[in-house]
RNA sequence: GGUCCCGUGGUGCAGUUUGGAGUGCACGCCGGCCUGUCAAGCCGGAGGCCGCGGGUUCAAAUCCCGUCGGGACCGCCA
């Protein structure tokens, strides 16, 4: 049907009779003699002449037949790639006639996303998303090669698994064959890929489709991929090298961008300047010790506790409204209040100045090196707390687009082993429970003090990307008396992790390699490569944040005798 | 579970603060004119449950309550 792209054509093709197929963009008529058709395919828009009336309309399919030539002098149109040519003489045969569209196919008229959704067919041949899907393919593909010349096998793995406790709630699917027995599907392939290492793979990788049932975000679906991996007798930093090698592929095959080695933080540094585990390092405004500055302070709401401040530049010409606005936020994330301080020429004007002293006042412009016009905000608490409340505070009023300042990723290492200790006094992973401890912190383990097991660091690893997590590993227990230490102090006995993850350990009794591995996000890491904010600009066909599909209106109920036949009844809603 | 923002012809917006006739803009759509346009131009026309329900009021797109849908975020996401 067709011989080129009309995106394709270029003065090379001058004299050449083309059949090109697409959809009309825009169509222009000067009367019976003289009609312009704007025809779009994948590839773009070229104009297509016709020395007649023509009659189509806007998103009509048709095939073009004509000549290709170098247009008249004076009417290139330097806005479109194929702009110094047309194609002339042409005869329109209609494929499909079409309604106008529910929205126009014009990226340049923002359309809203619940009617783009609904009309997602439509909204996929816009540029956009063209480019965003286009990417992604590029993406996914750059991924392959470089994980497949490092030597790493593509291994697929079940989608219809054990449901295991841990982690994130699973989505279900009933059993026929056995009813009131469910399958989850995958959140992550972790414990498959960890068997492969056992059963002497030694590298393997996948982009693995994964399935939280979590609360929707801009940057979280309930569906989405992971380029995943795994490798034996490796550690910590050869998977680094690894992954760091197909970011790298990526980005360059994606974006152009050539990137060095990418830097490395502690975990430690990370909460204590940025307040996350996720830094955005692209601005400024850390977070400032001042826990020293009160050491001796009268002013009981930082007496004995840790403070910590950050500097907004510029900030003080913050109406008191927006000052109350935030402190409305902080006391939500967890504080107890916020202590604003604007910076003059020679005070800091706030409504603790008068409980403050001369010292202290001194102490603080010389800790956050405050310039006049500045904002000060200061948090006292304990210390995560403060971490907490002050890197959200920080991301709120300093965070740039996303699109600016370019591509930080950053490693984030030496994660603590145990986040928390909890209700019960047991300590809370902060992985999973089969990472591996720093080699130099096992004797915390076994200290029995508490404290010293939140001291305990981790082989566990991110990567982090402007901000947003796009994946995580650790190296991997494969020892059994480190495993059943862990396992104990989680209180996990013999027979529980028998029957959650019985298989693994059985495995691990037939002898398992040292292995690690990790896994990050593609969808995350296409959307930052291509300047999105929203991983559903980069999906095909996405769900919304209240987990629909506007398109096919998933999710439904479905027939009784469905769920008959699933030994399944549903109850009324509850309230 | 919570906080906040949005919902007005097919599309994008203004109007809502301070209640007074569905009032306006741009695009699209339909018809006509037009032989070099390119987001073509000119003339004419059609198109509205102001998300939905209730309340206040002489009077509600506008104020209040509820609800639905969309979005951002906190919790959650080992």
């Amino acid at each position: 049907m067709r011989t080129h792209w009309c995106g394709e054509l270029r003065p090379a093709h001058a004299g050449q009779t083309v059949s090109l197929c697409g959809w009309v963009a825009r169509r222009r008529e000067h009367g019976e003699h003289l009609a312009f058709i704007d025809l779009r395919d994948r590839e773009g828009i070229v104009q297509c002449v016709v020395d007649g009336s023509v009659d189509v309309r806007n998103e009509w399919v048709v095939r073009v037949t004509g000549v290709v030539r170098i247009r008249p002098e004076g009417t290139a149109n330097p806005d479109l790639a194929t702009g110094e040519v047309e194609v002339g003489d042409c005869t329109v045969e209609v494929l499909s006639t079409a309604e106008p569209p529910p929205f126009p196919v014009d990226d340049r008229i923002e359309a809203d996303e619940a009617v783009r959704l609904r009309h997602r067919y439509v909204d996929l041949r816009r540029s956009r998303m063209q480019r965003n899907l286009r990417a992604r393919a590029v993406a996914n593909s750059a991924l392959r090669r470089s994980m497949e010349e490092q030597g790493f096998i593509e291994i697929e793995t079940p989608m219809l698994i054990a449901s295991t406790p841990e982690g994130a709630r699973d989505f279900v699917v009933p059993s026929r064959l056995q009813p009131g027995s469910f399958y989850a599907l995958p959140q992550s392939p972790q414990l498959f890929k960890q068997l492969t290492m056992v059963g002497g793979i030694d590298r393997y990788y996948q982009i693995a489709r994964c399935l939280r049932d979590e609360d929707l975000r801009a940057d979280r679906q309930f569906e989405f991929m992971q380029l995943d991996v795994e490798a034996s007798f490796v550690g910590q930093d050869e998977i680094i090298a690894c992954i760091s090698e197909a970011i790298r592929a990526c980005t360059r095959a994606v974006t152009g961008t050539e990137l060095g080695e990418i830097p490395r933080m502690s975990w430690h540094e990370a909460m204590e300047r940025y307040g996350s585990d996720k830094p955005d390092v692209r601005f400024g405004m850390e977070l400032v010790e001042l826990t020293e500055v009160f050491a001796a302070t009268g002013f009981k709401a930082f007496a004995g506790q840790v403070v910590k401040g950050i500097r907004v530049p510029g900030g003080a010409e913050l109406s008191r409204k927006r000052l109350d606005d935030l402190t409305d936020k902080a006391k939500r994330w967890g504080a107890k209040g916020l202590v604003w301080m604007r910076v003059q020429e020679e005070s800091l004007d706030s409504p603790v100045a008068k409980f403050l002293t001369d010292d202290e006042l001194a102490g603080i412009r010389r800790a956050l090196e405050a310039t006049p016009g500045d904002l000060l905000l200061l948090v006292a608490d304990e210390r995560r707390v403060v971490q907490h409340v002050l890197g959200l505070l920080r991301l709120e009023l300093g965070r740039p687009p996303l699109t600016e300042g370019g591509l930080n990723y950053l490693w984030v290492v030496d994660f603590p082993l145990f986040e928390g200790i909890d209700d019960d006094g047991r300590p809370v992973p902060a992985h999973h429970p089969f990472t591996m401890p720093h080699p130099d912190d096992l004797d915390l383990l076994t200290s029995g003090d508490p404290e010293d097991l939140l001291r305990v660091r981790s082989q566990a690893y991110d990567l982090v990307l402007n901000g947003w997590e796009l994946g995580s590993g650790s190296v991997r227990i494969h020892r059994r008396d480190v495993q059943q230490t862990i396992f104990g102090l989680l209180g996990i006995d013999e027979e529980e992790a028998r029957a959650r993850f019985g298989f693994l350990l059985d495995a691990f009794r037939y002898g398992a390699p040292p292995h690690a591995g990790f896994a990050f996000g593609i969808d995350r890491l296409v959307a930052l490569l291509v300047g999105e904010e929203n991983i559903r600009e980069v999906i095909a066909f996405p769900k919304t944040q209240s987990g629909a599909d506007p398109l096919t209106n998933a999710p439904s109920p479905v027939d009784p005798k469905v769920l008959a036949e699933l030994g399944l009844r549903v109850l009324p809603p509850s309230g």
